[in-house]
DNA sequence: TATTGTTATACTCTATAACTATA
DNA sequence: TATAGTTATAGAGTATAACAATA
């Protein structure tokens, strides 16, 4: 079996107390290598990245959209989403198809394949989201999921 | 002025509403984002990175450990943590003595200087967190401490 | 034999400039 | 001239194998 079989649950800036366990930025950092270490485990389960699996699922959401508009939506700059579109057409997950308005851009749109593996993905990642926040009580798992959401119409300028 | 100079506050993952919006592990991401985003922005200011500013804090708090040791606590690989230390030094920020019982190893300590940046960026973070944790309520706030530090001990493993 | 620090290397993610074809 | 997609490229961050010096 390959390393990658093996399920690193390391955490990066670990278990010695430091005065960095002092700021929430730190702990939030923390989290997110969590969460994202056993993210990343499930979605290779589907031989899916990040990048793929979140651009999958937004195109399989909303048909028809340009490249660049998905990219932007997705904070991905245009010349790194030309690889991952290009991998999600590759594997028929995707197609891309002339826009006759403007024969410059495509129009992605997900296949049945596509549609079918995001459905997978989407299921794969509530499990993943059961098992780790599921750790919290329910009070502090609405609490976090509320509090979170509040960051994102924060402004990190001074 | 550089593009350097210039605080780019976009988020990745931004905006548009998708089914992404469902996972509190995306709002985990995209919090991380914002504060990250910041954070960079301030230790640039001080010319250090994520990277030298925790293990520059690290060595400043625990004097004499071994590079290894200090890597293993940051979760930095011994190899990726050799240029990092090698800055610091270059710097005039820390010294590097040899271990006089085990002359393999050496022992970090912080300079006067590194001491002094040290308690600069600490300063300088506290602002940085006033500013963005600030924007929650004060209940919010220590809410998502209390509920961040839970993560530590988790396991993302199945 | 095992460990410390190191080198070399490779792979991912990210960021920018410049090209092409269309508009 | 501006825009959509692309290419090339460069910089971080991260991961592993293998080496010299020392234990």
């Amino acid at each position: 079996m390959s390393a990658s079989d093996e399920h690193d649950c390391k955490v990066a800036l670990n278990t010695r107390a430091n005065v960095l366990h002092g700021f929430t930025g730190y702990h939030l950092r923390c989290a997110w290598q969590v969460v994202q270490a056993d993210l990343m485990h499930v979605l290779k389960s589907l031989d899916l990245r990040l990048a793929t699996y979140s651009t999958l699922l937004l195109i399989a959401e909303t048909p028809d959209q340009r490249q660049s508009t998905l990219a932007d939506t997705l904070g991905i700059e245009r010349p790194n989403f030309v690889a991952i579109v290009e991998e999600l057409e590759r594997r028929g997950l995707i197609t891309r198809t002339r826009d006759l308005d403007d024969r410059r851009a495509y129009c992605l749109n997900a296949t049945s394949e596509g549609l079918a593996l995001a459905d997978q993905a989407v299921k794969a990642c509530q499990a993943h989201e059961e098992k780790l926040f599921g750790q919290l009580s329910a009070e502090d798992r609405a609490q976090l999921d509320r509090i979170l959401r509040q960051f994102r119409t924060f402004e990190s300028g001074r």
